[in-house]
DNA sequence: CAGTAATTTCAGTATATACTGAAAATATGA
DNA sequence: TCATATTTTCAGTATATACTGAAATTACTG
């Protein structure tokens, strides 16, 4: 199975449309990296409809972007750059809900008791790695912006 | 909206099924911490079949455990220790995942050249977070096991 | 102001699956 | 072994949505 098919699974078993995930990966082997939705729909076997609000969700999670050049009216569309920092953020964010969601909990039940140690416990393991997750980051975009 | 209604929701943005979250927030905040499949039914106003499949769901993710007691039939069910570790360390997989894909398309279009330049920051990119994670996971059990 | 290339919309379909409710299976107590 | 409490299975339903294909719209060119 190639590249662009276990893109398109796993963004499947992501819960995420197959079609994206097969335009996404497109998008990160083509040559040149920019492409119209007529190419895409080409590589990927999709119909005009999908291509068009896949590529559309994709832009709007800000993994692709796209351009008109002037004086046509064809769009090219590319991977953002940083786009997988920000699928990263983007589950990063996760683990702030989930910390406000055992505050939720802790004001239905209130704080002492035996019916607040689970959440007290939920609430303190995702306090900590929403504490830590953001240096861990910016330590990546360092290591980046330096020679890798 | 209550909390245990939040975790449905939560589950089910999520893409899995609400009544899981159901089951799952209510076990976190009910007294005692271990529930029949027949009160969280009551509890949660899902059927038998909903309570008795989602259930097997949340096990299968290490989420939840049962034990019955000797001389009954009945199974008690309870959030199991270190669900949230369990759930977070899932998630972490997503990233070794990641990687190796990466790594499947860099073998398809060659390490050199325009078309592997993509998919060489997004192999770097996940092996960072593959390497570090596991560390700030440690010290997160570490500070656990002392006295927070 | 046409003519046309490209994009977008949208009705219709196919498919997946969450959920119910009742029947079947299981395991304990008498 | 029979009766019963509990769990499990499963057929059927409802609902959501990914996807297609064609029509409608948009925007550039001559």
């Amino acid at each position: 199975m190639t590249f662009v098919d276990q893109m398109g699974e796993f963004f499947d078993r992501m819960g995420q449309p197959r079609i994206a995930g097969l335009l996404f990966g497109h998008l990160l082997i083509c040559s040149p990296p920019e492409q119209t939705a007529a190419q895409l729909e080409e590589a990927t076997g999709a119909s005009a409809g999908s291509v068009n609000s896949m590529l559309r969700l994709l832009q709007g999670l800000g993994y692709v972007e796209r351009r008109g050049e002037p004086g046509s009216r064809r769009l090219w569309y590319r991977i953002a750059p940083g786009a997988f920092s920000r699928a990263m953020a983007e589950r990063m964010r996760l683990v702030e809900v989930l910390r406000r969601l055992a505050e939720v909990g802790l004001e239905e039940v209130g704080e002492e008791g035996g019916r607040s140690d689970r959440l007290r416990e939920m609430r303190d393991f995702y306090a900590f790695f929403e504490r830590q997750l953001p240096a861990l980051f910016e330590e990546y975009e360092k290591r980046h912006e330096d020679g890798e």
